[in-house]
DNA sequence: TTCGGAATTG
DNA sequence: CAATTCCGAA
């Protein structure tokens, strides 16, 4: 039969954006590649591979272009979606399969810390601590 | 196809 | 700071 979908790969909760504090930043590009990886409607442009984290782009152009309308930049293209992605490898959100054509992996244990840096608030009275990050 | 520098923007 | 754009290189 057809593959059913990993359930190890499905996103929970944690994966989703906090989203917005008034004044907070827009949607990140990875957050973004999240919520088209969580809708079956776009596996014919982006699913995910096997491995954890893995996906693979199909339709790099697809991608692109909805990626561009989210962020009203018409003339987005795989070219410099990819280019934002290559960014990603150095902040240890994403790293590249190599091998593979337009595959991708996710860095989990990054994105979760990005996403609730909230979940380390025991700071003991008298002491701040501070994570040196980014 | 993929990587990365450099300049620019919000 | 993150993302966009341009473009040469491997």
């Amino acid at each position: 039969m057809f593959s059913p979908p990993p359930e190890g790969i499905a996103f929970p909760d944690w994966a989703y954006k906090p989203e917005s504090s008034p004044g907070s930043r827009q949607i990140q590009l990875w957050h973004f590649i999240l919520e088209l990886l969580q809708k079956e409607e776009y596996q014919g442009v982006i699913a995910w591979q096997g491995d954890y984290g893995e996906f693979v782009i199909k339709d790099p152009d697809e991608v692109a272009r909805l990626w561009g309308i989210r962020k009203c930049k018409p003339h987005m293209n795989y070219d410099k979606l990819s280019r934002a992605l290559r960014y990603y490898y150095n902040k240890r959100i994403l790293h590249k399969t190599k091998g593979k054509r337009f595959t991708y992996k996710f860095n989990f244990s990054k994105v979760v810390l990005v996403n609730y840096p909230l979940l380390d608030m025991a700071i003991p009275p008298g002491k701040i601590a501070q994570a040196p990050l980014s």
